[in-house]
DNA sequence: GATAGTTTCATACAAATGTTTGAAATGCCT
DNA sequence: AGGCATTTCAAACATTTGTATGAAACTATC
């Protein structure tokens, strides 16, 4: 049975290099002296560097989709089988939004490594990011058994917005501060997630599904 | 007066390359091939390939951002000096998708270019996007016009998801596409904006500022 | 305690990349 | 035409990068 310890240590450094200083200028040379370990260890143990990156990214994937999927299931649980939208769409957007936000200081790496995933999007990524979408569709069906009667297109674009605002908001946090030069407090997190979850949810629910949208293009003005 | 062929050749390539193959795997010699010119011309007129990459972006921001300016002042004109909440966000998202959205074929290179800029954002595009800022705030302000009232705090969270929306529709059409089967179109261009317009128009305009955010923490479920 | 399989190590390799150089070519003005 | 500045060119440079190699060290099993 392999010690694990190389490998161990070869996966924590590269998650914290990368989470401070981005896929772009971290080199096999920068983790392999971080971690104390020999450089053709990586391709050893992971085959190449795509691939460390890689299990990285389904690493941490898996257990937000996991964390996802828990809040998810209690919320139908606590609802009998019909969850509010609410209570979904904070199952969504919370965990990535509790890990990635908050005081910087007391982030953990993971959280970080994600952000950096979300602002950087290397290839090796790009490639699994695709197969999430089974896992939205768990949320589809649950936001379809918790609103009937709306249409499959206004549930799918009110989860793409969802998410949206909420990788936006864990991308782009520093742009919002300085905008609004401080008063955008982006450290209250959950206050962040009402915030979300409620946009998202006013879009859902609010209105007419089907005219809402062509309704509006009459009334839009010049140009 | 230098004729500029060779400089022109060189920022209509590395564009459209950039475009295509994005700008982790084109390199310098790519882009000189692209242009027929000699290697070395890149660094005599640009300096380094981050300047160029700099001239593209900022070549691109400042027509994004005057056609953003010309649609705001358009609609501040028509309403007198105060113009509807729909019509400023209409003119800071709309050219944004007008150009980035609709059938692919169609999309010029410039719009391609701002896509990949927004999936990969590398470092010299970086730097300059803070500057970005002071843009923005000219959106804030014929905000606070339209709506009297309304806290600060409120109007950079509106500005921020009408973003936000836009530009993750924009990054991950493909993925909408695919998560609705086709069901979501993601060519109508001009319902997209009405969509995004309407969501955020709403989380604006909804409930009274101040207490909309505590009240739905309250209320919020388990965990 | 020998042996087979696994892991570590120093080093080399090969390819790619942005940048520099100095000479040749070109264009421009008097 | 001559002389000066600008531009182009081929070639070389200096790194940096991920990966491969083969021997050494280690581990566990019989």
């Amino acid at each position: 049975m392999p010690s694990d310890q190389t490998r161990t240590a070869i996966l924590a450094a590269a998650e914290r290099l990368y989470a401070d200083r981005g896929f772009g200028d971290v080199t096999l040379r920068d983790i392999v002296a971080e971690a104390n370990v020999n450089l053709a260890a990586v391709n050893y143990h992971f085959g190449s560097k795509d691939e460390l990156i890689a299990e990285l990214f389904v690493t941490r994937s898996i257990q937000l989709n996991r964390e996802r999927l828990r809040l998810l299931q209690a919320a139908e649980e606590a609802g009998g089988e019909r969850a509010s939208i609410d209570a979904i769409l904070r199952a969504l957007v919370g965990p990535t939004l509790r890990g990635c936000l908050g005081p910087e200081n007391q982030r953990s790496t993971a959280a970080r490594f994600m952000i950096r995933v979300s602002i950087e999007s290397v290839p090796p990524i790009r490639r699994i990011r695709n197969r999430e979408i089974d896992h939205l569709r768990k949320f589809i069906a649950a936001m379809r058994r918790s609103l009937p009667g709306h249409s499959d297109v206004e549930l799918y674009w009110g989860l793409h917005f969802a998410l949206a605002m909420a990788q936006q908001t864990v991308r782009d946090s520093e742009r919002l501060t300085k905008l609004s030069e401080g008063k955008c407090d982006v450290d209250d997190v959950e206050g962040i997630i009402e915030r979300v979850v409620s946009v998202a949810a006013m879009a859902l629910t609010t209105g007419d599904a089907a005219s809402k949208a062509p309704a509006r293009m009459l009334a839009r003005d010049a140009r």
